[in-house]
DNA sequence: AGTTTGTTCAC
DNA sequence: TGAACAAAC
């Protein structure tokens, strides 16, 4: 029999389609590891929302493993100390694990290759987080590509990906103390804040594979018409399950193309297409999430204001669009991404706050915190980002609300204070003559905000 | 992945 | 008076 391997668990969170694990598997006994680092320093620590998505997509995984007779160990400290001394526990002298794409990541995979190294031990990393490499995309100056849609066309230009695969078959190795999830108090106890999320959400594997076929099945073909609408359950919703790897793009994207029946198919997967644009544009410029891609944004006059960023924060901006998206955020974990622009518009643009906090406030509150993806998207609408919405574009939060969420069916679920509004004045209370008072009026005014946030876009040009 | 404003042209 | 369009922000 030969040496067990140590199955290293990270941002894959599944036994289908894992191609390390497959790597893994051949042939040798497995030990599943997952390593809670999360005091490593360069890494960013995990937001609230995503450690309760941790747990509870680590108690699946652990049940999976079972099922197949395996044990999951989970332990909790620096990733070299602990995979150094779980291979000495299990006379392992080999760990495989899929590759992180993140710059910080990759430095430190590179710094734990030959630290192993030392202890007779070698570390296989196997790409398998994206579709397409994102270094292999290149323009044809072989620069990295700023705008998404020669970025796009180019990746389709390679073909298909792989096929996605199974679950190999798993052998158990050695058996190996472990933490008790419980102890890593991942879920929030005092306040327990997650009540929203429980019934917003399952993760875990299984249910991300089951959101697929049923989105596939069901959503695919409505997905351009309905994907806009909030109040509508017109999206895949599959993003928290890749952003913990609970499904691969691989396994999305064949699960799409199979379909093409309509005009979603391609719309749809070019959504995915914008999170291999994040990665690239992240893999570009490692600061991408604190620091801005123009740099003659670092001269913007941001407004430190603590009272209207709590407003934002609370959902109490007087603008119902943009409260509504803010507490389906703190509510679920999750805004629709229509609201996602309308919101984060809003944040930078009528009140002139620097997008970082915004980033920051998300990266805390999101399930499906990705850090390419937050960082790319809060750049795209301040409009400091590659390919960004010109900074002109001011998203007005009652137009918004009209167009895509017109009998304010969206606002009325979030904010119940406005139920009993008609729908010519639900995204603009203020104009009622009997406004609701439990409700605030708006805290800035849009023609205002507009032109202030057009001023200070000028105020770069002319320095 | 936008909004506002001004112009034109059909009621 | 208002829809449709273009241009500017």
């Amino acid at each position: 029999m030969p040496a067990p391997a140590i199955f290293w668990f990270r941002r894959d969170l599944r036994l289908h389609d894992n191609p390390a694990l497959i790597a893994a598997a051949d042939g040798r006994p497995i030990v599943p590891l997952f390593v809670l680092d999360d005091e490593a320093p360069g890494m960013r620590p995990l937001g609230g929302a995503s450690r309760w998505w941790l747990h509870h997509s680590l108690a699946e995984l652990a049940a999976g493993l079972e099922r197949r007779g395996l044990e999951l160990v989970l332990r909790r400290g620096p990733a070299a100390r602990i995979l150094a001394e779980i291979a000495a526990e299990t006379g392992a002298d080999s760990i495989f694990a899929g590759s992180r794409p993140e710059p910080d990541a990759i430095a430190r995979d590179r710094a734990l290759i030959p630290a192993l190294r030392q202890h007779g031990v070698t570390l296989t990393l196997v790409a398998d987080s994206l579709l397409f490499s994102p270094r292999r995309l290149m323009t044809g100056a072989g620069e990295p590509f700023k705008v998404f849609t020669p970025f796009w066309r180019a990746a389709l230009a390679l073909g298909d990906p792989p096929a996605s695969s199974g679950v190999p078959g798993l052998m158990p190795g050695p058996a190996c103390r472990g933490d008790d999830l419980d102890d890593w108090r991942l879920l929030p106890s005092t306040p327990d804040w997650a009540g929203g999320l429980r019934a917003a959400w399952q993760p875990g594997e299984t249910a991300a594979r089951d959101r697929l076929a049923r989105f596939v099945d069901r959503g695919l073909g409505d997905y351009g018409r309905l994907r806009d609408l909030p109040a509508v359950d017109g999206t895949s919703r599959l993003s928290p399950h890749l952003a913990w790897g609970e499904i691969s793009p691989r396994q999305v994207w064949h699960a799409v193309r199979g379909r093409e029946d309509g005009t979603g198919a391609a719309k749809f997967l070019s959504e995915v297409g914008w999170r291999e644009f994040s990665y690239h544009l992240l893999l570009a410029s490692p600061g991408l999430a604190e620091a801005n891609w123009r740099a003659d944004f670092d001269r913007f006059p941001w407004v430190e204001d603590k009272a209207t960023f709590r407003a934002w924060r609370r959902g109490e901006t007087g603008y119902p669009m943009v409260d509504a998206g803010m507490r389906e955020l703190r509510s679920t974990g999750y805004m629709h991404n229509r609201v996602r622009m309308i919101a984060g518009s809003f944040l930078v643009k009528h009140l002139l706050t620097d997008w970082r906090r915004g980033e920051a406030w998300f990266w805390d509150n999101l399930v499906d915190a990705d850090h390419a993806n937050n960082a790319a998207s809060w750049q795209w609408v301040a409009g400091s980002g590659a390919d960004a919405a010109p900074y002109f574009r001011i998203f007005n939060p009652v137009l918004q609300g009209e167009r895509y969420d017109p009998d304010g069916t969206y606002v009325r679920r979030w904010l119940p204070e406005l139920g009993g509004l008609p729908a010519t004045a639900i995204h603009k209370p203020w104009t009622l003559a009997k406004p609701p008072r439990d409700y605030p009026a708006p805290i800035v005014d849009h023609r205002l905000a507009r032109d202030r946030a057009l001023a200070a876009f000028q105020s770069l040009k002319t320095k």
